[in-house]
DNA sequence: GCCAACGTTGGC
DNA sequence: GCCAACGTTGGC
């Protein structure tokens, strides 16, 4: 299983609209970079990503899994772009900040660090355990 | 609201 | 194909 990082302005589409979406998720539709859509066509079924909120909070606040894969981005005509489907998983119990992401040093290459304009971003193994326990839950439960 | 970083566009 | 201009993102 893979591990992503998917960033919103939670004024435009936050942490509580996607978990009032459910168990049917919500198309992550918007993105317009390709970096970020060459990330979504890797992800499969059941990967699992943070929810950060970005502009406003500055947090992880919650884990996400993949439901639906790679297709056409709805809110556009433009055959460019595609994005994936996303539900709602757990919310973390104690949102991890940006600034706690920069002062753990096992965090430093982290994109969210090195590459902070990029809103689809790949997360390492070692780096999800990490996020995950400073939010205050099981890497293995989620 | 500012501005640095950086991706995209378009003229040549 | 280069590169300057421009637009967008996102932390502060």
């Amino acid at each position: 299983m893979a591990y992503w990082l998917f960033k919103s302005e939670p004024n435009k589409w936050s942490w509580e609209d996607q978990l009032a979406k459910g168990k049917s998720g919500e198309e992550w539709d918007g993105i317009r970079n390709y970096q970020a859509r060459n990330f979504m066509r890797e992800m499969k079924l059941g990967d699992r990503g943070f929810f950060y909120h970005s502009n406003i909070g500055l947090e992880v606040v919650g884990i996400v899994e993949v439901c639906k894969t790679i297709h056409p981005d709805s809110t556009t005509d433009d055959p460019r772009w595609e994005c994936v489907d996303i539900r709602a998983v757990a919310p973390v119990p104690n949102p991890v900040t940006l600034k706690a992401v920069k002062a753990n040093p096992k965090l430093a290459d982290m994109s969210l660090v090195t590459s902070m304009r990029l809103s689809v971003q790949p997360v390492k193994p070692a780096e999800w355990a990490e996020v995950c326990r400073m939010g205050g839950l099981d890497p293995k439960s989620v």
